[in-house]
DNA sequence: CCAAAAGTGTTAGTGGTACACCCATGA
DNA sequence: TCATGGGTGTACCACTAACACTTTTGG
């Protein structure tokens, strides 16, 4: 049994990927292969099928592209004007996602052409994809300013100056270390390790990781981790 | 030209409608007319035609139920698994809407009788309807703690005590009034008005009304309505 | 020995919370 | 006059932000 008389329609999800490389913001874009707008630069998306759900749909698509599976994913507002593809209508689920964009690189799946872009310098992209990415923009950065989910794009040792300046990148400020070293460790998400890093300094800096236990109870705490006017109006 | 081979899918809009009546908070729920699980309650839902966005079949589903426009309205996350209604897939997007119980009384359309139920006490709800209903909850409880959104659950004129009320009602606690009067006065989003409401009090309250200027302009502002250890975890 | 990055403490101000009494008035 | 709800101020504490010097070590 069916409802009937109902126009049925295309659902896809579209991935947000968000990287970071040490210094900037990347998103990973691929080329479209095909009409219209072919060869134009395009977020990673895929048609829900029958037998998954939205996250599935994400989750698979997410790791088509990049080999990644267990990756931090949200789901954003939908898509949904009737002209915005102009093959046939879609809904588009958008999902942002956040990896660590060395993991990335030694399980790249390259038929698709998929090319990292710095988030200040994106291509022009298909439809509205560049709203999508907007959006999504705007609520990492309500979001991370309040919840740990940046630690998301580290690797599993890390500094507190690669924590900092992935802060800094994201909000394009300068952060007081001192102030920032003090709120990241009164949360008690992380755990310092003995080693240091020496890669990008001569004294080196502590690697620290994640404390799983204490991460998993608080993720959903309520942290400080920016001042309050670095957060940008117009979110969520 | 369609894309070929691809699954399409029907995908609906529930409206999760929440009043306030002064001291709990109410859901509007209908009676649904038709199998399955026919009389049992529901959402007011229906699905995007074609020539609508989602926003559009929201606004639309509200208004043929409660008469009411131009209602704040926010689009949460996606329900999708295949399975979760049983007569033929259909993605559901909910939308979270929060109306002014007075004005909805003298509008009401009784052809889907429709209730208030309080969110206390709801009845069994077909399909995952009560999944939607807490998942809205939950962010609105969030989200209000921020941001003035639960101003629009009000009649134009006020009194600080009804706001509390409803802060309270929301986070199931008690306020202290001098700390909420002091908070809610500091954010410069309302303007006294000259006249008292005496229907509770015999010393009657003063009313207030929305500075629309401040209003729109700081509405994405973050404030601090509520004590934060108020604020629930596993939200958004 | 020096350049470059890491690490660390203090202070002043702001904002949050806890707390209790007087006020106005209709009945 | 009294019961009821409305309105108001203060003091402590915690958190925030601003700020600068010392440490380490590879070259």
């Amino acid at each position: 049994m069916k409802y009937s008389n109902q126009t049925r329609l295309l659902v896809a999800v579209d991935c947000v990927i968000f990287g970071f490389d040490g210094a900037d913001y990347k998103l990973l874009l691929i080329q479209r292969g095909f009409a219209p707008e072919k060869e134009k630069w395009s977020l990673m998306g895929g048609f829900i099928q029958p037998s998954e759900s939205a996250d599935e749909a994400a989750s698979r698509i997410l790791e088509q592209l990049t080999g990644l599976k267990e990756v931090y994913m949200e789901q954003i507002q939908a898509f949904s004007t009737p002209e915005r593809d102009p093959i046939e209508r879609v809904i588009a689920l958008p999902y942002v996602a956040l990896i660590d964009i060395e993991k990335y690189k030694t399980q790249i799946n390259d038929d698709f052409h998929a090319r990292w872009y710095n988030i200040k310098s994106l291509p022009n992209m298909i439809f509205d994809h560049k709203e999508m990415v907007e959006l999504a923009l705007n609520k990492l950065r309500y979001k991370a300013a309040f919840h740990p989910i940046l630690f998301e794009l580290l690797p599993e040792k890390f500094t507190l100056p690669q924590l900092q300046a992935m802060y800094e990148g994201l909000y394009d400020t300068k952060i007081d270390k001192r102030n920032f070293t003090r709120k990241v460790l009164s949360t008690n998400l992380l755990k310092k390790e003995n080693e240091k890093d020496k890669s990008s300094s001569k004294k080196g800096a502590y690697y620290y990781s994640l404390d799983e236990e204490h991460y998993k109870e608080n993720f959903t705490n309520i942290h400080n981790f920016i001042p309050r006017n670095e957060i940008p109006v117009g979110n969520e």
